[in-house]
DNA sequence: ACGATCACG
DNA sequence: GACGTACGTGATCGTA
């Protein structure tokens, strides 16, 4: 294996586009636009550089286009007929790429008639013939139909892509994922959907969901077209039979041309040490002082560069937040987990310990027997000062079955738990070391169970957050999970919970891990943190996430940590009646159904049950939906219903019925912990784009109140003994903050003086206010919160659409802020690519430009709310923050367990627990910190109303 | 694993 | 001129 070959061949023309669109628009002394170009040379070096990596190059050549004329443009006049022109100072980079090719004394190859697709195809399948593995660096979805593995001469070859702007392996796995067949059948997929870049038509009205499914139903495009014949009518079938040509060229012009010439020989794109002398040449001629310091201190060969210089990007005339600003991979060994220690004596962590004070940054994990950290047990302790620069910590494990307290579980040799958590105290607590953790607030909840408190802290995914949040793109998963952003960043898969213990039935608890594998696991997963955070937390200042990391998020880990541990109070008798009293009434409303449609069935069933409704007993509603079923949801069963439909308001009250018990007080009974006889939920701080926390394991943030037999649910969340729930919200904060963002007049007034909002929204555009008129005033005011539309405000005000779009030009007229934030926002959305609250905190939304118009405009939406919902987030995060100290400061804190607690986030709501005679102490400081948590960052124009009320339980409390 | 449905702000 | 019809979540169920 260590002589196999790997042939990288680097889409040059692709990748100076992107790098144009991710890079701050750098000069050099010249004053000649070089960003793209200064982005293509890093990663050339960083390509270069990693020739002794596991899965480095030991060959490598760029692929230019020729021209822009192709064999294509014979085929089809139309090819990429409507490409614009690239940009004014993008135009001058092209010729330069090439320089920088030679000046790295790589081959650079250009063949006329053929498009570099094509030339990389061809060196692809000719390195694969030879039996070499093959790696493409582009992200060209084109290119994606190569991904795969053939047999060659010594073993399988395979061709895989690396997208390097992301840092992401493309392998068969992903190219399935994103586009749902295998790679050999992108091409049929690509023929149908089209590609509106390249003037592909493909089958109009086709989108990659449609034609992958038609590819993965009837494998391949012949048969797919003709599948059409024997489809019902619909408006796909004539699409497929109408539009059947224009498949069939597209397919042809998607089809990578592999029996290219091959001008050089592969042999002779082997990596040789590069000869410094035209490199420096040419990064000083460019200006890239960074690289060519490292040039020198790299004794001749490249080492890697670490990011972009923010000297020089300022220099630049940039402002220091380069938008996608996607930094090259740190300058760090790869992961060797052989370099990890197991620490099984007290000398080898004392050792430890003295190391971590030293090193003053530590990355910390735990491992424990379960995934609820309220009732997890401490397995072992892992920790990592440096890359490879990590260990282990076992300190429960034991043999298969040799569990708990049996006298015959042969145990490893480990420190004795107490002992190892009593010498780790300090150090933990600390404020000389910082802890580094990735969503360490699980590891704050187990420890703070043993007694152990762990403090300053940073957490990589809330700070990959506070940078990317929303950032993900089709087929590349955006999210803040430490496997996704190891790969993503650190371009390294770590090994898998899986891998280590199993999966289903024959999962094993951590703590039966051999101590060898699990020192690996383990010790990795803090290597792996301790990586993400040198690479994470230098962006945060770069890309301007500072402020809403320092001051919103991380003071809010560990005041979350400590709500979960409180948790709630829940009155099982009660629940246990409810449960029964539901399912009695369930009972009754089956036995009228069954009867109604004459045969038994699962009412649970929308298929069965549409199959009654609308065939059996023929009621009118259609098919809707692909999957091609009746919809049965609210709405038309309410129809129904309206029409005189007995049954449909049966199934009403037991779909109600139903929810509530499975959802609620079924489930939550269950979910009371043993030891605490309370009930802890989990937040996620990474959970909504906008920055909203959300909830899990019981989701304590969707408990009924809009129904009085749902209500009932919230009578069984109870204060202990002597203590009362306190229940504060905040009235109508986005509507507020909309009033305030949008700068309006006449609605700031209403919320100054008191008003009732949607009556005062009524009064403006209708004259009057009356029961009517009020309702669809407040239906309109969280239809532009919501990002307003003719059609949706139609269907909702029971209007055509007409009509809503009179009532959105009056509410336009009435309210001129309103259409000028939203068409302001929109532009500025656009421009940046992320909206932005108050507070700093960004949103990305990379499909707000697409040319699919429902995916564009639904992007449109979100961004016009984002900053809205986002902001309010920010603020109640602020008043949590700063909640316990302020009733500390009253006196009002937790005194031997008890004081008041805060105990659950509901958006806009905050949930306490006190003593009775608490009651009106603490909501004067309560209402206080709430109504001016936006200060003194942000001075808003309107108040913060808050609304207070306590009761025995959180029913009353409201 | 996924869509349909429905609970919340 | 068609697209598909309000923002953000999570849990449960039936079905593939």
């Amino acid at each position: 294996m260590a002589d196999k070959k790997h042939l990288y061949l680097v889409d040059g023309s692709a990748y100076i586009f992107r790098a144009y669109h991710r890079l701050p628009p750098l000069t050099n002394p010249e004053g000649t636009p070089v960003g793209a170009v200064y982005g293509y040379t890093t990663m050339l070096w960083k390509l270069a550089d990693d020739l002794d990596a596991a899965d480095g190059p030991t060959h490598l050549a760029v692929i230019l286009d020729k021209s822009s004329h192709s064999f294509r443009n014979e085929i089809y006049d139309q090819y990429k007929a409507n490409r614009p022109d690239p940009p004014e100072d993008l135009v001058p980079q092209f010729p330069l790429i090439r320089d920088a090719t030679r000046a790295f004394s790589l081959p650079c190859i250009e063949e006329p008639d053929v498009e570099a697709d094509d030339v990389i195809a061809s060196y692809a399948r000719a390195a694969q013939a030879q039996g070499w593995d093959v790696t493409i660096v582009s992200s060209d979805k084109d290119l994606m139909q190569l991904v795969g593995e053939e047999a060659g001469p010594n073993g399988p070859a395979k061709i895989d892509m690396l997208d390097t702007m992301k840092s992401a392996r493309i392998g068969p796995e992903e190219v399935e994922e994103k586009f749902g067949v295998t790679p050999d059948k992108v091409g049929d997929v690509l023929a149908l959907m089209g590609d509106t870049a390249d003037n592909i038509p493909g089958i109009y009205g086709v989108g990659p969901k449609t034609a992958s499914k038609l590819i993965a139903e009837h494998g391949n495009l012949t048969a797919a077209l003709d599948s059409a014949e024997d489809m019902k009518k619909s408006k796909l079938k004539e699409r497929l039979l109408e539009h059947r040509a224009d498949a069939e060229l597209s397919r042809i012009l998607v089809t990578l041309k592999e029996d290219c010439e091959l001008p050089v020989p592969l042999e002779d794109m082997a990596l040789k040490s590069i000869p410094p002398g035209p490199l420096t040449e040419f990064l000083q001629a460019h200006g890239f002082t960074s690289l060519l310091r490292r040039l020198d201190a790299g004794s001749g060969s490249p080492e890697r560069s670490n990011d972009l210089n923010p000297a020089k990007a300022q220099k630049a005339g940039d402002e220091g937040t380069p938008e996608g600003n996607r930094q090259p991979l740190p300058d760090m060994p790869a992961v060797d987990r052989s370099a990890y220690e197991c620490v099984q004596t007290r000398d080898a962590l004392d050792a430890w310990i003295a190391k971590c004070m030293n090193a003053r940054v530590v990355a910390v994990d735990t491992e424990t027997s379960a995934l609820d950290a309220m009732q997890a047990d401490l397995v072992g302790i892992s920790l990592a000062v440096g890359p490879n620069d990590a260990c282990y910590i076992p300190l429960d494990h034991h043999n298969e079955g040799g569990g708990g307290s049996d006298m015959f579980a042969e145990r490893p040799e480990q420190i004795a738990r107490e002992d190892a958590l009593e010498a780790l105290k300090p150090m933990l607590a600390s404020d000389a070391v910082l802890k580094i953790g990735q969503n360490i607030k699980y590891d704050l909840n187990v420890l703070a169970r043993y007694g152990v408190d762990v403090s300053p802290i940073d957490d990589t995914m809330i700070i990959s957050f506070a940078l990317d949040a929303g950032r993900g793109e089709a087929g590349i998963g955006g999210g803040h999970g430490m496997d996704e952003l190891s790969q993503r960043h650190l371009g390294h898969t770590p090994l898998s919970f899986k891998e280590i213990c199993g999966t289903g039935k024959k999962q094993i608890p951590f703590g039966e891990v051999p101590l060898d594998r699990a020192t690996e696991y383990a010790a990795e997963d803090a290597d792996v943190t301790w990586r993400l955070h040198k690479h994470l937390k230098p962006r945060l200042p770069v890309e301007g996430g500072t402020k809403v990391y320092e001051r919103v998020d991380r003071p809010l880990i560990p005041v979350v940590a400590m709500m979960e541990r409180n948790g709630i109070k829940v009155d099982r008798a009660r629940l246990a009646k409810l449960s029964e009293e539901f399912a009695t009434e369930m009972g009754k409303l089956e036995t009228l159904i069954h009867e109604e449609a004459g045969e038994e069935f699962t009412i649970g069933s929308p298929k069965q049950l549409g199959t009654i409704l609308f065939e059996k007993l023929g009621y009118k509603g259609g098919r809707k939906g692909k999957s091609g079923q009746f919809s049965t949801d609210q709405a038309i069963l309410e129809k129904l219903a309206g029409d005189g439909a007995e049954i449909a308001t049966r199934v009403l009250e037991w779909r109600q019925l139903s929810k509530l018990k499975s959802t609620y007080t079924d489930a939550l009974q269950a979910a009371i912990n043993p030891d605490t006889g309370r009930v802890h939920t989990s937040y996620s701080l990474v959970g909504a784009q906008t920055g909203r926390l959300s909830s899990t394991d019981p989701n304590l943030q969707n408990i009924p109140i809009r129904t009085a037999i749902g209500r009932q649910i919230r009578e069984a969340f109870v204060a202990d003994d002597g203590n009362v729930l306190l229940a504060a919200d905040y009235s109508q904060i986005e509507l507020r903050l909309a009033a305030h963002m949008a700068d309006v007049p006449s609605l700031k007034e209403a919320f100054e003086q008191g008003e009732d909002i949607h009556a005062r929204t009524a009064k403006e555009m209708y004259g009057e206010v009356t029961r009517d008129t009020r309702a669809a005033a407040k239906t309109i005011n969280f239809a532009i919160l919501y990002g307003i539309s003719r059609w949706g405000l139609a269907g909702r005000l029971g209007v055509d659409s007409d009509e809503a779009q009179e009532v959105i030009n009056t509410y336009f007229d009435r309210f001129p802020g309103i259409q000028n934030y939203i068409s302001e926002t929109l532009i500025q959305v656009k421009e940046r690519g992320y909206s932005e609250t108050l507070f700093g905190r960004k949103t990305w939304f990379p499909r707000i430009n697409s040319k699919n118009q429902t995916e564009r405009q639904g992007s449109e939406r979100a961004a016009i709310n984002a900053p809205i919902q986002g902001t309010s987030a920010d603020i109640i995060k602020r008043a949590m923050a700063r909640m316990m100290p302020a009733l500390e400061e009253a006196g009002l804190g937790p005194r031997n367990g008890k004081g008041v607690r805060m105990l659950l986030q509901v958006h806009d709501e905050l949930v306490f627990e006190l003593p009775e005679g608490d009651v009106e102490a603490a909501s004067t400081v309560i209402e206080k910190v709430m109504a001016e948590a936006a200060e003194p960052a942000v001075k808003l124009s309107i108040p913060l109303g808050v609304d207070i009320g306590h009761g025995k339980s959180w029913g009353e409390a409201h």
